[in-house]
DNA sequence: ACGGTTTTGACAACCGTTTTCATTTGCACG
DNA sequence: CGTGCAAATGAAAACGGTTGTCAAAACCGT
């Protein structure tokens, strides 16, 4: 449907890891694109709503976006210095989380699984010199 | 050390579920303590520094806090109608979590797993007439 | 071109949280 | 008891991400 919609989607497809809102909106204006940070902002809402793509929030409070290859339930392993983010499946987790629901009583079992530590790269240029920016 | 502090903490040993700041701040005013919101902000957060308080964000970014029984790493079972928490072992979940983890390359792992559902009695009062208040 | 609908975006309002900073409190020492 | 000093407190202002407002702009079928 909407143009600014697709845009906003293409940037995340372009993204390593998770970005924020304003995060997005800078390089799209970097790049040129004639947006409003309010349009963006509904544009990332309705992809979440849609479920094109995931979401979470930092530990500081704000939300942030990726655009996951699968549609499929996942949780995501993220490198807490560079964003660099992989998807992981955990069927172990998903019968973990429903059998200690209903252990409980507890119905409409659902879950937030988020795993986080330092990549690999990350953590070799950590003990070296300086590293390569942030976020991919 | 502090009177405040501990007094912020009673409040959370006697309730049932996550509280909110703000929250804690309304109850203890109407209690009729003489202490600043200010104050309970920072209580709360030198209560999670020192581990004493659980915390989690909630879905709209508000940070909220627990005193849990348990000093071990632990997880929740909360309820989202009426907030009522159960805490949660899952030896399972922490070695997925490391194994998924180093199978990538990534280093210091840490994981974030929050299980909601509703629990029995607000879903047999779901059912039936309106349920008790919310929260506890 | 034209009315009606949807989308857009500048700007202000929100709201939880943090900072600031002047005041109060707690405590050791004389 | 004073006095001095450092930590704790809290009212009010600042912050920052997000959401609401509303008038202008882009769409669309006719
Ligand atoms: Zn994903
Ligand atoms: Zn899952
Ligand atoms: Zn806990
Ligand atoms: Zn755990």
């Amino acid at each position: 449907m909407s143009n600014r919609r697709d845009a906003v989607h293409e940037i995340l497809r372009q993204s390593e890891g998770f970005r924020s809102a304003q995060d997005v909106y800078a390089e799209m204006r970097a790049e040129g694109a004639k947006i409003g940070l309010t349009t963006v902002y509904r544009a990332l809402q309705a992809l979440a709503d849609s479920g094109h793509v995931d979401t979470l929030r930092t530990d500081d409070g704000e939300s942030v976006y990726r655009a996951c290859a699968s549609g499929d339930h996942h949780h995501h392993l993220v490198c807490r210095r560079c964003g660099r983010t992989v998807e992981v499946a955990g069927p172990a987790v998903e019968r973990w989380a429903e059998a200690v629901g209903s252990e409980h009583g507890f119905t409409g079992i659902t879950h937030t699984v988020e795993v986080f530590g330092t990549c690999a790269s990350c953590s070799s240029a950590a003990a070296k010199p300086a590293g390569v920016p942030s976020r991919a």
